[in-house]
DNA sequence: ATCGTTTATCGCCGATGGACGATGAAAGCT
DNA sequence: AGCTTTCATCGTCCATCGGCGATAAACGAT
């Protein structure tokens, strides 16, 4: 996964209602937008707008049902994500002691 | 991990400059600045306000050697962030096909 | 046809982000 | 002391974000 991939879902994720509209498509597979709506004190067009900015880096895709719309998460894009993270996380070298312990 | 934390770490890998700093950072131990600063065809100021971003959200540390800085990651952290990512994709379950496709 | 429901989009605003150059501070070297 | 190296911080500029209300578009129901 390149960088600019990385950056991009990671922007994506950088908001707690996005976040927690992530946790809330994978908890359940009814994911009608007004339950979305209904979950979160703000404006309906500001939960739009970040389901919009989900859809734009892949992570969520919807179609129309009738008036309303259902919401899903994009399978393996935060697995991709998840991997590419633990991936560099593993290659950790600690901060060698003998040049000092890495306190801030 | 709450979703705050989660956005503010996901917001600090926001950049494509600074996954590109913690991937140089996991690769190696010996972390001076100016190896960072002599990698990126960026002004000084800029990366060292992108290592300033990175510390800030928990995934960096420093320390002064002599006149120079010694970076590194703070272990665990990305870890953490990876597992909760792929906490959360495991929930995921998938639309029902029976009220269609998710497609776009 | 008209209305209500649901969602997307627009325009606006204040706040934040990202880039730069310039300047400042700390430490080592001569 | 004075110079160099290394890094942080400041001020400025422009772009983007995040919120809202208002409006539009699509569709089902009456």
């Amino acid at each position: 996964m390149t960088d600019e991939r990385m950056a991009l879902v990671a922007k994506a994720l950088a908001h707690p209602v996005r976040i927690h509209i992530v946790r809330l498509l994978a908890a359940q597979s009814e994911c009608r937008g007004h339950e979305v709506f209904a979950d979160l004190p703000l404006a309906q067009s500001t939960i739009s707008e970040h389901l919009r900015v989900l859809k734009e880096a892949g992570l969520v895709q919807s179609h129309p049902v009738g008036t309303a719309m259902v919401y899903c998460l994009v399978g393996g894009v935060l697995e991709e994500f998840g991997a590419a993270i633990g991936e560099i996380a593993a290659t950790v070298s600690e901060c060698e002691p003998d040049e000092g312990a890495c306190d801030e």
